[in-house]
RNA sequence: GUCCCCAUCGUCUAGAGGCCUAGGACACCAGCCUUUCACGUUGGUAACACGGGUUCGAAUCCCGUUGGGGACGCCA
Protein backbone atom coordinates (compact mmCIF):
# COMPACT_ATOMS: atom_id res chain seq x y z
CA UNK A 1 0.00 0.00 0.00
CA UNK A 2 1.53 3.51 -1.21
CA UNK A 3 2.03 5.52 1.86
CA UNK A 4 -0.17 8.93 1.94
CA UNK A 5 0.11 11.52 4.58
CA UNK A 6 -1.49 14.88 5.35
CA UNK A 7 -1.11 17.46 6.97
CA UNK A 8 -4.71 19.18 8.31
CA UNK A 9 -4.47 23.03 10.06
CA UNK A 10 -7.27 24.72 10.68
CA UNK A 11 -7.73 28.33 8.97
CA UNK A 12 -8.14 30.33 11.67
CA UNK A 13 -4.90 32.11 11.40
CA UNK A 14 -2.00 32.24 10.21
CA UNK A 15 0.54 29.19 9.50
CA UNK A 16 2.96 29.26 12.55
CA UNK A 17 6.15 27.98 12.65
CA UNK A 18 5.12 24.02 14.79
CA UNK A 19 2.32 23.81 11.88
CA UNK A 20 5.31 24.15 9.38
CA UNK A 21 7.27 21.40 10.65
CA UNK A 22 4.33 18.61 11.01
CA UNK A 23 4.13 19.66 7.17
CA UNK A 24 7.66 18.90 7.20
CA UNK A 25 7.37 15.62 9.01
CA UNK A 26 4.56 14.38 6.59
CA UNK A 27 6.43 15.93 3.20
CA UNK A 28 9.45 14.00 4.26
CA UNK A 29 7.60 10.74 5.27
CA UNK A 30 5.98 10.73 2.71
CA UNK A 31 8.25 11.55 -0.14
CA UNK A 32 11.10 8.62 1.84
CA UNK A 33 8.40 5.66 0.84
CA UNK A 34 7.55 7.22 -2.48
CA UNK A 35 4.41 8.13 -1.41
CA UNK A 36 2.11 11.48 -1.62
CA UNK A 37 1.57 14.02 0.74
CA UNK A 38 -1.93 16.19 1.18
CA UNK A 39 -3.09 19.14 2.37
CA UNK A 40 -6.60 19.20 4.07
CA UNK A 41 -8.43 22.56 5.56
CA UNK A 42 -10.24 21.98 8.48
CA UNK A 43 -12.69 24.44 8.57
CA UNK A 44 -15.32 23.03 9.94
CA UNK A 45 -15.17 25.97 12.24
CA UNK A 46 -17.33 28.33 10.58
CA UNK A 47 -17.05 31.20 12.78
CA UNK A 48 -13.58 30.73 13.04
CA UNK A 49 -12.13 29.99 9.65
CA UNK A 50 -11.55 32.41 7.13
CA UNK A 51 -10.26 32.37 3.12
CA UNK A 52 -7.47 34.99 4.13
CA UNK A 53 -6.51 32.52 6.43
CA UNK A 54 -6.70 29.57 3.72
CA UNK A 55 -4.75 31.91 1.47
CA UNK A 56 -1.97 32.53 3.87
CA UNK A 57 -1.31 28.64 4.73
CA UNK A 58 -1.57 27.64 0.55
CA UNK A 59 1.55 30.66 0.01
CA UNK A 60 3.20 29.19 3.32
CA UNK A 61 3.56 26.27 2.46
CA UNK A 62 4.40 27.43 -1.33
CA UNK A 63 7.51 29.14 0.30
CA UNK A 64 8.50 26.22 2.14
CA UNK A 65 8.27 24.18 -0.62
CA UNK A 66 5.88 21.91 1.29
CA UNK A 67 2.94 22.35 -1.48
CA UNK A 68 0.84 19.47 -1.55
CA UNK A 69 0.78 16.79 -4.33
CA UNK A 70 -2.70 16.55 -4.95
CA UNK A 71 -5.38 20.12 -4.34
CA UNK A 72 -6.71 20.54 -0.87
CA UNK A 73 -9.53 19.18 0.52
CA UNK A 74 -11.86 21.49 2.09
CA UNK A 75 -12.99 19.46 4.68
CA UNK A 76 -16.83 21.48 4.93
CA UNK A 77 -16.91 20.03 1.97
CA UNK A 78 -17.55 16.61 3.21
CA UNK A 79 -19.97 17.65 5.10
CA UNK A 80 -22.51 15.35 3.80
CA UNK A 81 -20.58 12.54 3.77
CA UNK A 82 -19.62 13.07 7.24
CA UNK A 83 -23.38 13.12 8.43
CA UNK A 84 -23.99 9.96 6.08
CA UNK A 85 -21.72 8.01 7.97
CA UNK A 86 -23.18 9.71 11.51
CA UNK A 87 -26.32 8.28 10.59
CA UNK A 88 -25.15 4.83 9.55
CA UNK A 89 -23.68 4.67 12.80
CA UNK A 90 -27.21 5.73 14.85
CA UNK A 91 -28.95 3.33 12.07
CA UNK A 92 -26.59 0.29 13.35
CA UNK A 93 -27.33 1.51 17.01
CA UNK A 94 -23.95 2.62 17.41
CA UNK A 95 -24.45 6.21 18.24
CA UNK A 96 -27.96 7.53 19.52
CA UNK A 97 -29.52 11.06 19.62
CA UNK A 98 -28.75 13.11 22.83
CA UNK A 99 -31.33 16.08 23.43
CA UNK A 100 -28.99 17.32 26.84
CA UNK A 101 -28.69 21.56 26.30
CA UNK A 102 -25.30 22.84 26.71
CA UNK A 103 -26.14 24.34 29.50
CA UNK A 104 -27.01 20.94 30.98
CA UNK A 105 -23.77 19.89 29.94
CA UNK A 106 -21.71 22.68 31.29
CA UNK A 107 -23.44 22.05 34.32
CA UNK A 108 -22.40 18.41 34.41
CA UNK A 109 -18.83 19.43 33.92
CA UNK A 110 -18.92 21.40 36.87
CA UNK A 111 -20.20 19.09 39.02
CA UNK A 112 -17.92 16.51 37.83
CA UNK A 113 -14.79 18.71 38.50
CA UNK A 114 -15.91 19.98 41.88
CA UNK A 115 -16.11 16.03 43.06
CA UNK A 116 -12.31 15.34 41.46
CA UNK A 117 -13.89 13.19 38.39
CA UNK A 118 -12.83 13.71 35.27
CA UNK A 119 -15.46 16.14 33.45
CA UNK A 120 -17.13 13.36 30.95
CA UNK A 121 -21.14 13.33 29.66
CA UNK A 122 -22.92 10.68 32.02
CA UNK A 123 -24.47 8.97 28.88
CA UNK A 124 -28.02 9.58 30.19
CA UNK A 125 -29.33 9.78 26.42
CA UNK A 126 -27.79 6.92 25.58
CA UNK A 127 -30.72 4.09 26.42
CA UNK A 128 -33.06 6.63 26.97
CA UNK A 129 -36.51 6.52 24.01
CA UNK A 130 -36.25 9.61 21.89
CA UNK A 131 -39.77 9.79 22.20
CA UNK A 132 -39.06 11.45 25.66
CA UNK A 133 -37.13 14.40 24.14
CA UNK A 134 -38.09 17.49 25.33
CA UNK A 135 -40.27 19.71 22.91
CA UNK A 136 -38.18 22.74 20.75
CA UNK A 137 -34.47 20.46 21.43
CA UNK A 138 -32.75 19.60 18.77
CA UNK A 139 -30.16 16.77 18.83
CA UNK A 140 -26.79 16.02 18.41
CA UNK A 141 -25.56 12.43 17.86
CA UNK A 142 -23.34 10.86 19.88
CA UNK A 143 -20.94 8.27 19.37
CA UNK A 144 -21.33 4.97 21.77
CA UNK A 145 -18.19 4.43 23.66
CA UNK A 146 -16.51 1.52 24.86
CA UNK A 147 -17.63 0.89 28.77
CA UNK A 148 -15.21 -1.04 30.52
CA UNK A 149 -11.67 -2.28 28.95
CA UNK A 150 -8.87 -0.24 27.79
CA UNK A 151 -8.07 1.35 24.41
CA UNK A 152 -4.38 0.78 23.23
CA UNK A 153 -3.22 2.36 20.15
CA UNK A 154 0.53 1.88 18.65
CA UNK A 155 2.09 5.21 18.16
CA UNK A 156 5.33 5.37 15.80
CA UNK A 157 6.75 8.15 17.79
CA UNK A 158 5.33 7.61 21.30
CA UNK A 159 5.38 3.87 21.48
CA UNK A 160 2.26 2.00 22.95
CA UNK A 161 -0.34 4.12 24.66
CA UNK A 162 -2.98 3.28 26.76
CA UNK A 163 -6.07 4.99 28.30
CA UNK A 164 -8.99 2.85 30.50
CA UNK A 165 -12.28 3.18 28.78
CA UNK A 166 -13.78 4.96 31.73
CA UNK A 167 -12.18 7.73 30.68
CA UNK A 168 -13.74 8.29 27.35
CA UNK A 169 -17.55 9.34 27.20
CA UNK A 170 -19.54 9.40 23.89
CA UNK A 171 -18.56 12.00 22.49
CA UNK A 172 -20.48 14.47 19.53
CA UNK A 173 -20.13 13.25 15.97
CA UNK A 174 -22.88 15.58 14.86
CA UNK A 175 -23.89 18.92 15.89
CA UNK A 176 -27.22 19.74 16.73
CA UNK A 177 -27.23 21.88 13.28
CA UNK A 178 -26.15 18.97 11.83
CA UNK A 179 -22.56 19.64 11.26
CA UNK A 180 -20.00 17.59 11.82
CA UNK A 181 -17.71 17.78 14.92
CA UNK A 182 -13.69 17.40 14.40
CA UNK A 183 -13.05 14.23 15.90
CA UNK A 184 -15.66 12.93 13.85
CA UNK A 185 -14.74 14.58 10.63
CA UNK A 186 -11.27 14.04 10.64
CA UNK A 187 -11.64 10.30 10.67
CA UNK A 188 -14.31 10.08 8.27
CA UNK A 189 -11.86 12.26 5.89
CA UNK A 190 -8.59 10.07 6.56
CA UNK A 191 -10.35 7.01 5.81
CA UNK A 192 -11.81 8.80 2.64
CA UNK A 193 -8.65 9.98 1.57
CA UNK A 194 -6.78 6.82 2.23
CA UNK A 195 -4.28 7.95 4.51
CA UNK A 196 -2.22 5.54 5.62
CA UNK A 197 -0.64 7.59 8.16
CA UNK A 198 -1.53 10.21 10.88
CA UNK A 199 1.41 12.38 11.76
CA UNK A 200 0.61 15.45 13.71
CA UNK A 201 1.56 17.59 16.84
CA UNK A 202 1.18 15.82 20.25
CA UNK A 203 -1.66 17.93 21.34
CA UNK A 204 -3.91 15.62 19.26
CA UNK A 205 -2.47 11.91 21.26
CA UNK A 206 -5.43 12.12 23.84
CA UNK A 207 -7.99 12.70 21.22
CA UNK A 208 -6.71 9.80 18.88
CA UNK A 209 -8.65 7.64 21.59
CA UNK A 210 -11.89 9.02 20.47
CA UNK A 211 -11.29 8.93 17.09
CA UNK A 212 -10.32 5.37 17.40
CA UNK A 213 -13.79 4.84 17.89
CA UNK A 214 -15.38 5.98 15.28
CA UNK A 215 -12.47 3.76 13.04
CA UNK A 216 -13.42 0.64 15.33
CA UNK A 217 -17.25 1.70 15.03
CA UNK A 218 -17.33 1.84 11.39
CA UNK A 219 -14.86 -0.81 11.06
CA UNK A 220 -12.22 0.36 8.88
CA UNK A 221 -8.74 -0.12 9.20
CA UNK A 222 -7.02 2.55 11.83
CA UNK A 223 -3.99 4.39 10.34
CA UNK A 224 -0.56 4.29 11.70
CA UNK A 225 -0.03 7.51 14.31
CA UNK A 226 3.00 8.97 14.77
CA UNK A 227 2.41 11.98 17.28
CA UNK A 228 5.15 14.62 17.08
CA UNK A 229 6.32 16.60 19.99
CA UNK A 230 5.12 20.45 20.16
CA UNK A 231 7.90 23.15 19.56
CA UNK A 232 7.77 25.79 22.69
CA UNK A 233 9.07 29.17 23.36
CA UNK A 234 12.56 30.20 24.49
CA UNK A 235 10.96 30.67 28.02
CA UNK A 236 9.68 26.57 27.61
CA UNK A 237 5.85 27.88 26.89
CA UNK A 238 3.63 27.42 24.03
CA UNK A 239 4.82 29.03 20.79
CA UNK A 240 3.02 32.14 20.85
CA UNK A 241 3.59 36.06 19.16
CA UNK A 242 5.76 37.12 22.44
CA UNK A 243 8.21 34.84 21.30
CA UNK A 244 9.05 36.94 18.35
CA UNK A 245 8.44 35.67 14.92
CA UNK A 246 6.41 32.57 14.77
CA UNK A 247 4.07 32.86 11.14
CA UNK A 248 6.11 30.54 8.71
CA UNK A 249 5.71 33.81 6.42
CA UNK A 250 7.55 36.04 9.11
CA UNK A 251 10.56 34.20 8.33
CA UNK A 252 10.55 34.87 4.92
CA UNK A 253 10.37 38.49 5.62
CA UNK A 254 13.01 38.82 8.20
CA UNK A 255 15.39 37.40 5.31
CA UNK A 256 15.70 33.68 6.14
CA UNK A 257 15.50 31.11 3.37
CA UNK A 258 13.11 28.24 3.29
CA UNK A 259 15.64 25.90 3.04
CA UNK A 260 17.39 26.86 6.13
CA UNK A 261 13.95 27.31 7.87
CA UNK A 262 13.07 23.53 6.89
CA UNK A 263 16.74 22.18 7.62
CA UNK A 264 16.21 23.76 11.86
CA UNK A 265 12.51 22.50 11.74
CA UNK A 266 13.68 19.12 10.96
CA UNK A 267 16.33 19.46 13.56
CA UNK A 268 14.16 20.30 16.02
CA UNK A 269 13.14 17.34 17.50
CA UNK A 270 14.65 15.01 14.71
CA UNK A 271 18.21 13.70 14.67
CA UNK A 272 20.22 11.65 12.38
CA UNK A 273 23.90 11.33 14.52
CA UNK A 274 25.48 14.37 14.34
CA UNK A 275 24.37 15.83 11.15
CA UNK A 276 23.41 19.52 11.42
CA UNK A 277 23.30 20.51 7.87
CA UNK A 278 20.78 18.11 5.98
CA UNK A 279 19.38 19.64 3.03
CA UNK A 280 16.12 18.31 1.40
CA UNK A 281 17.32 15.60 -0.95
CA UNK A 282 19.39 14.70 1.65
CA UNK A 283 16.19 14.89 4.97
CA UNK A 284 14.16 12.62 2.38
CA UNK A 285 16.81 10.02 2.32
CA UNK A 286 17.16 9.55 5.75
CA UNK A 287 14.18 10.46 7.40
CA UNK A 288 12.09 7.89 9.49
CA UNK A 289 9.56 8.34 12.40
CA UNK A 290 11.70 6.24 14.48
CA UNK A 291 14.17 9.03 14.58
CA UNK A 292 11.99 11.85 16.33
CA UNK A 293 12.29 12.41 19.67
CA UNK A 294 9.46 12.25 22.23
CA UNK A 295 10.39 15.65 24.31
CA UNK A 296 9.09 18.72 23.37
CA UNK A 297 11.38 21.70 22.27
CA UNK A 298 12.53 25.08 22.05
CA UNK A 299 12.20 27.64 19.23
CA UNK A 300 16.17 29.25 19.11
CA UNK A 301 16.77 31.87 16.76
CA UNK A 302 20.18 31.91 17.14
CA UNK A 303 20.53 28.66 15.55
CA UNK A 304 17.86 29.29 13.01
CA UNK A 305 20.19 32.26 12.01
CA UNK A 306 23.62 30.22 11.72
CA UNK A 307 21.99 27.60 9.47
CA UNK A 308 20.45 30.28 7.19
CA UNK A 309 23.75 31.79 7.16
CA UNK A 310 25.01 28.32 5.79
CA UNK A 311 22.39 28.35 2.99
CA UNK A 312 23.04 32.00 2.19
CA UNK A 313 26.44 31.25 1.87
CA UNK A 314 26.38 28.07 -0.14
CA UNK A 315 23.61 29.77 -2.61
CA UNK A 316 23.97 31.51 -5.96
CA UNK A 317 25.42 34.82 -5.90
CA UNK A 318 23.20 35.81 -9.05
CA UNK A 319 20.24 33.97 -7.05
CA UNK A 320 21.16 36.01 -3.69
CA UNK A 321 21.88 39.52 -5.62
CA UNK A 322 18.26 39.19 -7.04
CA UNK A 323 16.55 38.69 -3.41
CA UNK A 324 19.00 41.78 -1.96
CA UNK A 325 17.81 43.96 -5.29
CA UNK A 326 14.21 42.64 -4.50
CA UNK A 327 14.90 44.54 -1.00
CA UNK A 328 16.36 46.81 -1.47
CA UNK A 329 14.14 48.07 -4.35
CA UNK A 330 11.38 48.03 -1.84
CA UNK A 331 13.25 50.90 0.16
CA UNK A 332 13.43 53.05 -2.88
CA UNK A 333 14.24 53.35 -6.57
CA UNK A 334 17.96 51.99 -7.52
CA UNK A 335 20.35 54.27 -8.72
CA UNK A 336 21.54 53.15 -12.36
CA UNK A 337 24.25 50.29 -11.88
CA UNK A 338 23.26 49.49 -8.90
CA UNK A 339 22.69 45.42 -9.84
CA UNK A 340 26.62 45.37 -11.49
CA UNK A 341 27.68 46.99 -7.95
CA UNK A 342 25.88 44.64 -5.80
CA UNK A 343 26.75 41.86 -7.82
CA UNK A 344 29.98 42.41 -7.80
CA UNK A 345 30.35 43.02 -3.86
CA UNK A 346 28.25 39.55 -2.96
CA UNK A 347 31.12 37.08 -3.04
CA UNK A 348 32.53 39.22 -0.11
CA UNK A 349 28.78 39.77 1.05
CA UNK A 350 27.87 36.22 1.18
CA UNK A 351 30.06 35.08 4.02
CA UNK A 352 28.97 38.36 6.18
CA UNK A 353 25.52 38.20 6.17
CA UNK A 354 23.20 35.70 7.87
CA UNK A 355 20.19 36.27 6.79
CA UNK A 356 19.08 38.09 3.50
CA UNK A 357 18.14 41.37 4.82
CA UNK A 358 21.68 41.31 6.30
CA UNK A 359 22.93 41.28 2.89
CA UNK A 360 20.83 44.10 2.07
CA UNK A 361 21.70 46.23 4.50
CA UNK A 362 25.33 45.61 3.81
CA UNK A 363 24.75 46.39 0.31
CA UNK A 364 23.70 49.87 1.66
CA UNK A 365 25.94 51.85 0.50
CA UNK A 366 26.93 50.33 -2.75
CA UNK A 367 23.46 52.30 -3.75
CA UNK A 368 24.21 55.57 -1.53
CA UNK A 369 25.01 58.94 -3.31
CA UNK A 370 27.52 61.75 -2.94
CA UNK A 371 27.11 63.40 -0.32
CA UNK A 372 27.40 59.82 2.37
CA UNK A 373 25.87 59.62 5.39
CA UNK A 374 28.45 58.71 8.08
CA UNK A 375 28.23 56.82 11.27
CA UNK A 376 29.90 58.69 14.44
CA UNK A 377 32.67 56.20 14.34
CA UNK A 378 33.43 56.69 10.33
CA UNK A 379 33.21 60.28 10.65
CA UNK A 380 35.39 60.38 13.62
CA UNK A 381 38.10 58.54 10.88
CA UNK A 382 37.99 61.94 8.88
CA UNK A 383 40.36 63.83 10.58
CA UNK A 384 41.99 66.94 8.78
CA UNK A 385 44.73 64.51 8.19
CA UNK A 386 42.42 61.33 6.57
CA UNK A 387 41.17 64.27 4.24
CA UNK A 388 44.85 65.18 2.91
CA UNK A 389 45.60 61.82 2.46
CA UNK A 390 42.65 60.75 0.75
CA UNK A 391 43.14 63.06 -1.83
CA UNK A 392 46.76 62.43 -2.56
CA UNK A 393 45.49 58.58 -2.61
CA UNK A 394 42.70 59.39 -5.08
CA UNK A 395 45.26 61.30 -7.09
CA UNK A 396 47.50 57.66 -6.94
CA UNK A 397 44.95 55.51 -7.45
CA UNK A 398 43.45 57.34 -10.35
CA UNK A 399 46.72 55.46 -12.27
CA UNK A 400 45.81 52.31 -10.85
CA UNK A 401 44.15 49.29 -13.00
CA UNK A 402 40.83 48.86 -12.03
CA UNK A 403 40.76 45.14 -10.83
CA UNK A 404 40.93 43.63 -7.48
CA UNK A 405 43.78 42.42 -7.13
CA UNK A 406 45.80 45.77 -8.92
CA UNK A 407 43.94 47.91 -6.66
CA UNK A 408 45.21 45.44 -3.14
CA UNK A 409 49.00 45.71 -4.48
CA UNK A 410 48.78 49.36 -5.19
CA UNK A 411 47.13 50.04 -2.02
CA UNK A 412 49.94 48.32 -0.25
CA UNK A 413 52.72 50.03 -2.08
CA UNK A 414 51.22 53.46 -1.34
CA UNK A 415 51.44 52.27 2.37
CA UNK A 416 54.67 51.32 1.93
CA UNK A 417 55.77 54.15 0.36
CA UNK A 418 54.37 56.70 3.06
CA UNK A 419 55.76 53.89 5.73
CA UNK A 420 52.25 53.45 6.98
CA UNK A 421 50.55 50.67 8.09
CA UNK A 422 47.75 49.52 5.72
CA UNK A 423 45.64 49.77 8.33
CA UNK A 424 46.18 53.29 8.84
CA UNK A 425 45.58 53.56 4.93
CA UNK A 426 42.15 50.95 4.42
CA UNK A 427 39.75 52.74 7.65
CA UNK A 428 39.53 56.00 6.36
CA UNK A 429 39.68 54.71 3.15
CA UNK A 430 36.52 52.42 4.23
CA UNK A 431 34.93 55.57 6.00
CA UNK A 432 35.15 57.72 2.83
CA UNK A 433 33.77 54.95 0.41
CA UNK A 434 30.91 53.13 2.71
CA UNK A 435 30.36 55.58 5.65
CA UNK A 436 31.14 52.94 7.97
CA UNK A 437 34.18 51.18 9.80
CA UNK A 438 32.38 48.04 8.91
CA UNK A 439 32.49 46.83 5.51
CA UNK A 440 33.54 44.36 2.63
CA UNK A 441 37.65 44.24 1.72
CA UNK A 442 38.13 47.27 0.83
CA UNK A 443 39.60 46.51 -1.92
CA UNK A 444 36.53 44.55 -3.25
CA UNK A 445 34.40 48.08 -2.17
CA UNK A 446 36.77 50.09 -4.44
CA UNK A 447 36.80 47.55 -7.32
CA UNK A 448 32.80 47.42 -7.02
CA UNK A 449 32.31 50.84 -6.52
CA UNK A 450 33.91 51.50 -9.82
CA UNK A 451 36.96 54.51 -10.60
CA UNK A 452 34.77 57.42 -10.74
CA UNK A 453 32.88 56.63 -7.70
CA UNK A 454 35.29 55.33 -5.98
CA UNK A 455 37.14 58.41 -6.81
CA UNK A 456 34.58 60.98 -6.27
CA UNK A 457 33.51 59.26 -2.78
CA UNK A 458 37.08 59.86 -1.75
CA UNK A 459 37.43 63.30 -2.79
CA UNK A 460 33.59 64.10 -1.62
CA UNK A 461 34.71 63.31 1.93
CA UNK A 462 37.98 65.01 1.79
CA UNK A 463 35.90 67.63 1.56
CA UNK A 464 37.43 68.94 -2.17
C1' G B 1 -9.16 18.06 39.48
C1' U B 2 -8.66 13.48 36.14
C1' C B 3 -5.97 11.13 32.30
C1' C B 4 -1.82 11.05 28.85
C1' C B 5 3.18 12.39 27.40
C1' C B 6 8.09 14.08 28.50
C1' A B 7 13.04 14.81 31.32
C1' U B 8 21.47 14.53 28.72
C1' C B 9 25.50 21.25 28.60
C1' G B 10 21.72 27.92 28.52
C1' U B 11 19.40 25.76 23.56
C1' C B 12 19.04 21.65 19.67
C1' U B 13 20.83 16.93 20.15
C1' A B 14 24.34 11.94 19.95
C1' G B 15 23.82 8.01 23.20
C1' A B 16 19.37 1.55 22.14
C1' G B 17 23.91 -1.91 29.72
C1' G B 18 30.42 -1.87 29.39
C1' C B 19 33.21 1.86 23.28
C1' C B 20 31.20 7.76 28.26
C1' U B 21 37.04 10.82 31.52
C1' A B 22 29.23 11.60 28.28
C1' G B 23 30.31 13.27 21.71
C1' G B 24 28.57 17.14 18.07
C1' A B 25 26.07 21.87 16.83
C1' C B 26 24.32 26.93 18.28
C1' A B 27 25.39 30.60 21.86
C1' C B 28 29.35 32.36 25.15
C1' C B 29 34.83 33.19 26.45
C1' A B 30 40.13 33.18 24.91
C1' G B 31 44.06 32.57 21.04
C1' C B 32 45.38 32.44 15.80
C1' C B 33 44.34 34.57 10.86
C1' U B 34 43.53 39.75 9.25
C1' U B 35 43.01 46.42 6.11
C1' U B 36 37.59 46.75 9.34
C1' C B 37 33.66 43.28 10.01
C1' A B 38 32.81 38.51 9.03
C1' C B 39 34.41 33.61 7.39
C1' G B 40 37.97 30.02 8.89
C1' U B 41 40.81 27.75 12.67
C1' U B 42 42.63 26.22 17.79
C1' G B 43 41.30 25.77 22.72
C1' G B 44 37.90 26.64 26.95
C1' U B 45 33.41 27.06 30.30
C1' A B 46 29.04 23.96 30.43
C1' A B 47 24.64 18.41 31.15
C1' C B 48 22.88 12.60 32.32
C1' A B 49 16.53 16.50 37.53
C1' C B 50 16.30 13.70 42.39
C1' G B 51 15.71 9.05 45.26
C1' G B 52 15.35 3.96 45.30
C1' G B 53 15.99 -0.66 42.89
C1' U B 54 17.73 -4.61 38.84
C1' U B 55 22.88 -5.86 37.25
C1' C B 56 29.62 -7.77 37.96
C1' G B 57 28.48 -2.98 35.50
C1' A B 58 23.13 2.15 34.15
C1' A B 59 22.76 8.38 30.94
C1' U B 60 20.81 3.82 29.01
C1' C B 61 16.08 -1.14 32.27
C1' C B 62 12.10 -0.83 36.51
C1' C B 63 9.53 2.00 40.50
C1' G B 64 8.71 6.51 42.99
C1' U B 65 9.41 11.91 43.65
C1' U B 66 9.95 16.56 41.55
C1' G B 67 9.57 19.57 37.43
C1' G B 68 7.59 20.66 32.50
C1' G B 69 3.97 19.94 28.62
C1' G B 70 -0.65 18.26 26.56
C1' A B 71 -5.81 16.66 26.62
C1' C B 72 -10.44 16.71 28.87
C1' G B 73 -15.99 21.80 24.06
C1' C B 74 -22.34 21.20 19.87
C1' C B 75 -12.96 24.47 18.86
C1' A B 76 -9.67 22.39 15.65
Amino acid sequence: MTVRTRFAPSPTGYLHIGGARTALFNFLFARHHGGQYLLRIEDTDRARSTPEAVRQILDSLEWLGLSPDEPPVMQTAQEARHAEVARQLLAEGKAYQCFCTPEELAEMRETAMKEGRPPRYDGRWRDRDPAEAPAGVKPVIRIKAPRGGETVIRDLVQGEVRVQNTELDDMIILRSDGTPTYLHAVVVDDHDMAITHVIRGDDHLTNTFRQVMVYDAMGWRRPHFAHIPLIHGADGAKLSKRHGAVGALEFRDQGFLPEAVCNYLLRLGWGHGDEEFVPRDRAIALFDLKDVGRAASRMDYAKLTHLNAQYLRQMDADAVTGRVLEILRRQGPLPHGAATTIRALMPDIQPRARTLLEAASMCGFAIASIPLTFEPKAQAQLNDEAKARLLDLAEFLSEAPWERADLDKWLRDYAEVKEMKLGAVAQPLRAALTGSTQSPPIDAVLFALGRDEALARMRAAAGA
